[in-house]
DNA sequence: TTGCACATTAGAATCATTCTAAATTAAAAC
DNA sequence: GTTTTAATTTAGAATGATTCTAATGTGCAA
């Protein structure tokens, strides 16, 4: 059976202030809020094409780009693999199942504190943090 | 003042099961051991061309895979920069200080539990953990 | 409606890393 | 100690993700 694709196309409208919205930057921001499996930028691409057949690689990566600068999307590194993009704004970690190749969101528990478990340098501010895990679902 | 690089040639003898210790492995490990301060393998390309001009980019590369498959070394990814490597074997994390550039290794309190921080996946099986934090150092 | 600063585009360039195939070498077998 | 052999080293080419370039196109404020 093939992938319709039906009921995909609702379009998000944020307003970003500061954030020129083009096509190519909604059509991004919307492949990335239907789906919220964590493509690559590669990946955008190719669904990009779907309904708009003329954009260019240049301009997907030129768009997550600025959607991450604009913070209404973040930037996921396994490694040195290729980057995905989140479009989960909440505190988060992924964890990469090793199985089935996907990643999933791991939500920090509310009020707890990273001192709780890490021995921070004394007077450290921190402006990101980033917890990824790799592991396999039973 | 020049950097001397005196007493830094002692050579570190690690017996690693199933790892040839070759000249080149050796010079790499030292360069870990005695600096840990999470050199690119470019840099420990710069460092090892003093004791071994002639060793290769690719042969630091190589030394360095191997090292890390022995778990006798830890890759360390901040974002999509170039890998750098780390000595130190205990759970830890990494503080990347925005100001000088330094990394600092920040070390898993003991007995602290993961679950505690993190609503993880029912029944997930963690095999690799990465905490990455960014910021200054007041 | 227009102007123009900002976006998009194709293709080239970059940069870290990996691959290739020939020469070398550590360590086992003799 | 010598030979053997499979693993390692090496220079340079290849790869792959991402960024850059410079020409063309376009949101949107005035």
């Amino acid at each position: 059976m093939e992938n319709k694709l039906t009921d995909c196309d609702h379009t998000h409208n944020p307003k970003i202030k500061g954030l020129r919205m083009t096509r190519q930057r909604r059509e991004v921001y919307d492949i990335l809020m239907d789906h919220r499996d964590h493509p690559t930028a590669g990946e955008v691409y190719e669904r990009a094409k779907h309904n708009m057949p003329g954009i260019s690689l240049a301009t997907v990566y030129n768009c997550l780009e600025a959607l991450v600068q604009h913070e209404v999307v973040r930037q996921v590194n396994f490694e040195r693999e290729s980057s995905r993009y989140c479009p989960n704004l909440t505190d988060h970690g992924h964890f990469h199942d090793e199985k089935s190749g996907t990643i999933i969101d791991v939500p920090l528990k509310k009020g707890a504190k990273l001192s709780d478990l890490l021995d921070l340098p004394a007077g450290a501010r921190i402006d990101n943090l980033e917890i990824t895990l790799r592991g396999t679902l039973s």
